[in-house]
DNA sequence: TCGCTCACG
DNA sequence: GACGTACGTGAGCGAA
């Protein structure tokens, strides 16, 4: 059987007005606004990608409005009479948009006398009726009307803009009528648009609840004598006519003769010249570069071929040029300046402040922002327009040991930052950074502290967690950005510093060298903030960005300054009782053996296990090495191999002692006498946190022997810790996203939920049922599969299998839940949190079915995990405040770990803090979201970290 | 730089 | 019939 044939229908005319409305004012190269057009190609683009996709399309046109005239003038001489002609800079855009789709070889559709929207009515029911399904690219709620399925074959609208499919439920939501009555709502309720008059003082909410309890129009108006007297019988009785006359209006014209036959809007696939003739025209750069990779292009791939001579030689990128955007030049570092005095200085301060948006980017000494000196500080106001302040450097190789050795020319720092003072804090001036969390902790340290703000990291996050499935920083990294959006390839900071040991500090790089690299970061920031922050009102990051993550970075940056005590003398102890243990434990590990070898080496320990002492039951993994993990070793020690109970000992001292007693001490920051991590707001592509230099985020709590670890976390004297818990947010959070009333109800009454659980899979409570049922809990959160619920459990794959297929009785809206949103994820690419954060997953659809399946897994979880992240962020972002509010200035928040928030404060407010904190927490989803479940806050404090819990 | 192992939620 | 076996992280180590 051939594949279903997918007809798309491009509203063309409507979505330029919507693109001209909600894009910036771009120029090309001659200065002809092209901002619509821009939008116009770019969604061309979008939907040529998705050829291949089950849900893309295999066939599609264009259609645009020939002239504004039709039949609905001849019967009604006001239609449309009211609209104001297109602006100005609207106009000299409508013939491009015809270049644009020819550019892209795609058939138009553009008929005298004949609107757009009956057009694509004639089109939809055509192909309809061949047996196609039609998706409308369009989001005018006239088309809307032809939503629905005949005989198998559907007829959706996707709205490009919003990102959002619109079918039959869509259209019962919006309009409380299935599309077959929307007709007799939109006569009703008219259109001041269009200059449909409709019923005077009906709208939207009225109409449809009139056609929702009569069934039709005639019917409302045939009811109106027998209703009670009010203002709207008056009205339908005085407006029967004007109404009836706006149902002809509102009704599409479906009998169109079609110009052009549907076979002939095959799309197989775009040739690359045309294409990158009108790209390079207009100066989109970044489409044309992206056009020559291949990556990302549009249509068949095979059709795009990137060694194409034209096109590879359109691509400014394939000979290392810079790569603009449409009104951004190249970049070109001779541009910048390096500001040497107080005059310049000055000069550029008052052109920030009247520009109210600047880059800004600090130069530092090392790496961690919490005990790194600075070195300068370089602004962009636009391309090229960039400089560097350097404020601390020395001569080149100077190293400081020689006194004599001159400084170059630059503005005293101290004196450079009472100047900045004003614009870095100034509410009226945006200040855009790279991961700005980071220059607002060195600045806070000048006294600067810097607001408002934006970071480009973080908007790529929230635009793009995991399209990216590698590299480092996740894909949100300056360097990779640049390449990615801007075609442009960056200074490396080691090209300008070295590494190793010949590596020198920023400092001692020379002005000119370092004013290239430092405004370049700044001019680049600038150039990605511009194209990223148009990019989240179209593709639905601006919520997340603006109400979670964004408020964060101040809140995380204050924690990261705050840091956390440790016991310096308490894990030196520590570090020497382990290191006894180890030294012992390896004596016998090594008798054992008849032989020295490395313990922690897993290829020597599995050599020695498996074929020097003749073990049975080694497995080889990929890399050809016999697996010696933890799994593997508790085997052995039941089959009586001693010495698996004492590599395992060993690991485990070895572990605690290298990565937490020794690493910590060394942690401590000499100036504060305090731990500092550094959280990543980009690290996890759920949207959690993430902790480093050290992971604060992973310290020992699970065995005994590793809280000793948690004990060394102390409060100041006279103060204590405050440890508070979310209890089971996820399974909260599960039993709400799956709308399961009897894990909510288990919830709201207090209910342990795993014995719940246990009651509901086996009818009784035993310390056995209770533990199979936790396990099963979290297998669920985490995309459950046979074998692994079977290797978890002890038990062959079948009765895993029973199992699942018991819990998915008793809780079938689990089971609803996980084919709904894998069929969302495989359709859309990606999943949402309860507060629209996406993850996305390029490799749902992917034929490896391990690549696959992972992903299937990961989407599960996505949006349980992320939207528990969103939650306790919307908390971290409350929390000061309201301690603040309830007079309580003096409590700190330290650290974060998922679902727990560590709290530094005087034993005398415990009490007060603990209830305010409690509120918080529990709050956290309001007003945004309504849970079914309550938020469960469990809290302890103590005098170390261990002990508040 | 990679794979292995193991610490956390 | 093989695939490879629970989600999300970061750090230290040994081997190359």
């Amino acid at each position: 059987m051939a594949d279903k044939q997918h007809l798309y229908l491009v509203d063309g005319s409507a979505y330029i007005f919507r693109a001209y409305h909600r894009l910036p004012p771009l120029t090309n190269p001659e200065g002809t606004p092209v901002g619509a057009v821009y939008g116009y190609t770019t969604m061309l683009w979008k939907l040529a990608q998705d050829l291949d996709d089950a849900d893309g399309p295999t066939h599609l046109a264009v259609v645009l409005d020939k002239s504004s005239k039709s039949f609905r003038n001849e019967i009604y001489s006001e239609y449309k009479a009211n609209r104001p002609p297109p602006p100005e800079d609207l106009v000299p855009q409508f013939p491009l948009i015809r270049d644009a789709t020819r550019a892209f070889s795609l058939p138009m559709i553009e008929e005298p006398d004949v609107e757009a929207d009956d057009m694509i009515a004639s089109y939809a029911l055509a192909a309809q009726r061949e047996g196609w399904d039609v998706t409308i690219v369009s989001s005018d709620k006239d088309l809307m009307q032809l939503v629905g399925e005949e005989n198998g074959a559907r007829i959706d609208m996707l709205d490009t803009m919003k990102d959002v499919r619109v079918f039959i439920p869509e259209v019962e939501e919006k309009f409380g009528v299935p599309p077959q009555l929307l007709g007799d709502v939109l006569a009703l309720m008219g259109d001041t648009a269009d200059n449909i008059p409709g019923i005077f003082g009906v709208g939207p909410k009225t109409a449809s609840k009139l056609i929702a309890e009569n069934g039709s129009l005639t019917a409302v108006l045939d009811a109106a004598p027998d209703m009670k007297k009010s203002k709207l019988k008056e009205r339908l009785l005085e407006g029967r006519e004007m109404a009836e006359l706006s149902r002809v209006l509102v009704e599409l014209k479906s009998d169109c003769p079609l110009p052009i036959a549907l076979d002939d809007m095959k799309l197989e696939g775009i040739p690359p010249e045309p294409l990158a003739e009108f790209l390079e025209t207009h100066g989109f750069h970044s489409l044309l570069k992206r056009l020559g990779a291949g990556a990302g292009s549009p249509g068949r791939k095979t059709n795009l071929d990137p060694a194409t001579p034209d096109t590879a030689g359109a691509d400014p990128a394939a000979h290392g040029d810079s790569q603009p955007l449409p009104e951004m030049p190249a970049v070109d570092r001779s541009a910048y300046e390096c500001v040497q005095t107080m005059e310049r200085l000055e000069h550029w301060i008052a052109r920030a402040t009247a520009a109210r948006l600047v880059a800004v980017d600090t130069e530092t000494s090392a790496l961690d922002a919490i005990s790194a000196d600075l070195v300068g500080v370089s602004l962009a106001l636009g391309p090229n327009d960039a400089c560097y302040i350097p404020l601390a450097h020395l001569n080149e190789g100077g190293g400081g040991s020689d006194m004599f050795a001159q400084k170059p020319e630059q503005v005293d720092r101290k004196t450079a930052m009472q100047a900045l003072k004003p614009l870095l804090e100034s509410d009226a001036v945006m200040k855009i950074g790279q991961n700005i969390k980071y220059d607002i902790n060195i600045l806070a340290r000048h006294d600067i502290m810097v607001s408002p703000v934006d970071d480009t990291m973080i908007m790529s996050f929230d635009l793009d967690a995991g399209r990216s499935q590698d590299g480092i920083g996740g894909g949100h990294g300056m360097d990779e950005l640049a390449e990615r959006h801007l075609g442009h390839t960056c200074l490396k900071f080691k090209d300008i510093c070295g590494t190793g040991k010949k590596a020198i500090s920023f400092g001692e790089v020379p002005l000119d060298r370092a004013t290239e690299y430092a405004a370049e970061d700044a001019d680049v920031t600038w150039r990605l903030h511009a194209l990223l922050s148009h990019r989240m009102p179209f593709e639905g990051a601006v919520r997340i960005y603006q109400r979670v993550d964004r408020p964060l970075i101040p809140v995380v940056a204050h924690m990261e300054r705050e840091g956390i005590k440790v016991d310096r003398t308490e894990l030196a102890r520590l570090s020497e009782t382990f290191a006894g243990e180890i030294g012992r434990l390896e004596g016998e590990i090594h008798e054992a053996a008849g032989e020295p070898f490395t313990i922690g080496s897993p290829k020597q320990l599995g050599e020695v296990l498996f074929e020097k002492m003749g073990y049975k039951g080694g497995k080889k993994g990929k890399s050809g090495q016999y697996s010696t993990d933890l799994s593997v070793l508790e085997r052995l020690a039941n089959e009586g191999a001693g010495i698996a109970n004492k590599v395992l000992e060993y690991r485990q001292l070895s572990k605690l002692k290298s990565t937490y007693t020794d690493a910590l001490q060394e942690a401590i920051n000499t100036r504060t006498g305090r731990v500092h991590t550094s959280y990543s707001l980009v690290g996890a592509q759920t949207g959690r946190l993430s902790s480093t230099d050290p992971n604060l985020q992973n310290i020992p709590i699970r065995t005994e022997i590793g809280r000793q670890i948690r004990k060394a976390f102390v409060p100041e004297d006279g103060n204590v810790l405050l440890a508070a818990d979310y209890s089971q947010i996820e399974l909260r959070l599960a039993a709400h996203m799956a709308d399961v009333d009897t894990l909510k109800e288990a919830f709201a009454s207090g209910e342990d939920i795993h014995s719940r659980t246990a009651k509901e899979m086996y009818g009784e409570v035993t310390r056995d049922t209770r533990a199979q049922a936790k396990t099963i809990n979290f297998a669920i959160l985490y995309g459950i599969s046979r074998w692994g619920l079977a290797g978890r459990l002890g038990v062959e794959a079948d009765e895993a299998q029973a199992m699942i297929d018991t819990y998915f009785q008793r809780f079938p809206g689990i089971q609803k839940y996980i084919v709904r949103t894998l069929e969302e994820v495989r359709e859309k690419g990606y999943s949402e949190t309860l507060f629209g954060r996406k993850t996305w997953f390029p490799r749902i659809n992917s034929k490896n079915q391990a690549e696959r399946q992972g992903s299937e897994r990961a989407a599960i979880n996505a949006p349980i995990q992320g939207t528990s992240a969103d939650i306790i962020k919307r908390a971290m972002v409350r929390m000061l405040p309201a301690l603040a509010d309830a007079g309580l200035p003096d409590v700190r928040m330290l650290l974060q770990v998922h679902d727990e928030l560590v709290f530094e404060l005087p034993q005398s407010d415990v009490a007060a803090a603990s209830e305010v904190i409690k509120q918080v927490m529990a709050d956290a989803a309001l007003p945004a979201v309504r849970l079914d479940v309550p938020l469960g806050i469990e809290i302890g404090t103590g005098p170390s970290w261990d002990a508040a819990h």
